[in-house]
DNA sequence: TTGACAACAGAACGATGGTTCTATATACGG
DNA sequence: CCGTATATAGAACCATCGTTCTGTTGTCAA
């Protein structure tokens, strides 16, 4: 039985091979991936993915996905009326890399322990993302040494002083003596449900 | 004043028009984009970073990141000690997309508004991911219709019967009669703080 | 059966890609 | 000042790339 190729599979199959080496397959290498025996058959495709939008070609003939390839649909809120997969707004579909990170070489990752943020919704588990070398404001979330130790509280300046807020009232605030060392910001939180 | 070239700032350079254009530069490119006058420049630190296993080449000369360029570090828990920038772990890096979105085809985000999740610590304006056509199992959260309204709630299975239960308290359970289309299973929860 | 049309095969072509080699410029220690 | 090492320039080379053209196969309606 032969695979009718359609729009959708054979985008599939390039994004597969995008995903796993970072790059685009060539003509002769979609000729294998695409089952077929020559190059005009992928020079087709190529140009109906092209008139999607799926795929754009520079001067020099060089391809390389749109940012709508990777990107994931985004539809409206909850409350606002839950559209059907088929009405999906994908005018404005975003990536997440992009979207949670601003600067990579300044970013790292945490995984969170203990529950002394759960109050604003960051539980034991979940992954923080966090930038050094920005200058806190309050309300903002930190990683900071008090005394040697570190951990992860609102930041507030009262004036002068420096104090550290955790979100669960179990745990006292913190007014770090002089020496407080910052770890950075916590500018996004990430949670995976396991399956 | 000549800008002395590092491993670093070739590497950021290329990064830099790779997630412009999605696509590794070509030698004459990067001669440009390096600021020299000759391919075999470029081919000096390309060999450089191939050893620094920043890029990686296929047998036929293909040039590509390698996984580990993309990801950002990833350090243990906060109470496990904070290490310092200098010594991050980087064996274990990884990628946001790749982490959070397993099926991308079948995926799609849901900005979340009301407070009736809360409690799992889903806050109004996170972005959830959700999978489509996934069987959910009791304990999952899931996106659902019911009555002619959608919904985000804990699944549960008691029996035959299905019931829907919010994080908050003051939101009853839902037991729907028969019908209950379901939107798909929220696989992952997103929370950038603006800034 | 035939005609029309779409999908595919295959080869030829010029341009560009990455590679390699040799020559020149710069920095630095003695 | 000299000699050595390192970084850069420039040119030549061929495999591969994307493009294009012509011819073949398959499908479906009349």
């Amino acid at each position: 039985m032969k695979e009718k190729r359609t729009l959708q599979s054979v985008q599939k199959l390039l994004l597969a091979f995008f995903r796993q080496n970072r790059r685009m397959p060539s003509f002769s290498e979609m000729v294998d991936l695409l089952g077929v025996r020559s190059k005009s058959v992928v020079n087709f495709w190529i140009e109906k993915l092209i008139e999607a939008r799926i795929l754009e070609k520079d001067g020099k003939g060089h391809l390389s996905f749109t940012k709508q390839a990777f990107a994931i649909p985004r539809v409206g809120s909850i409350q606002a009326g839950f559209p059907s997969p088929e009405e999906e707004v994908l005018s404005d579909a975003i990536s997440m890399d992009e979207y949670l990170i601003a600067r990579p070489d300044a970013s790292f990752l945490l995984q969170v322990s203990g529950d002394s943020m759960t109050g604003a919704g960051i539980m034991a588990g979940d992954l923080v993302i966090i930038e050094k070398g920005r200058a806190p404001k309050t309300g903002d979330i930190v990683v900071a040494e008090v005394d040697g130790e570190w951990t992860m509280k609102y930041f507030q300046k009262q004036g002068k002083q420096i104090v550290l807020v955790a979100a669960n009232p179990r745990y006292p605030d913190i007014r770090p003596r002089s020496e407080l060392r910052l770890g950075g910001v916590v500018t996004a939180v990430v949670r995976k449900y396991h399956g």
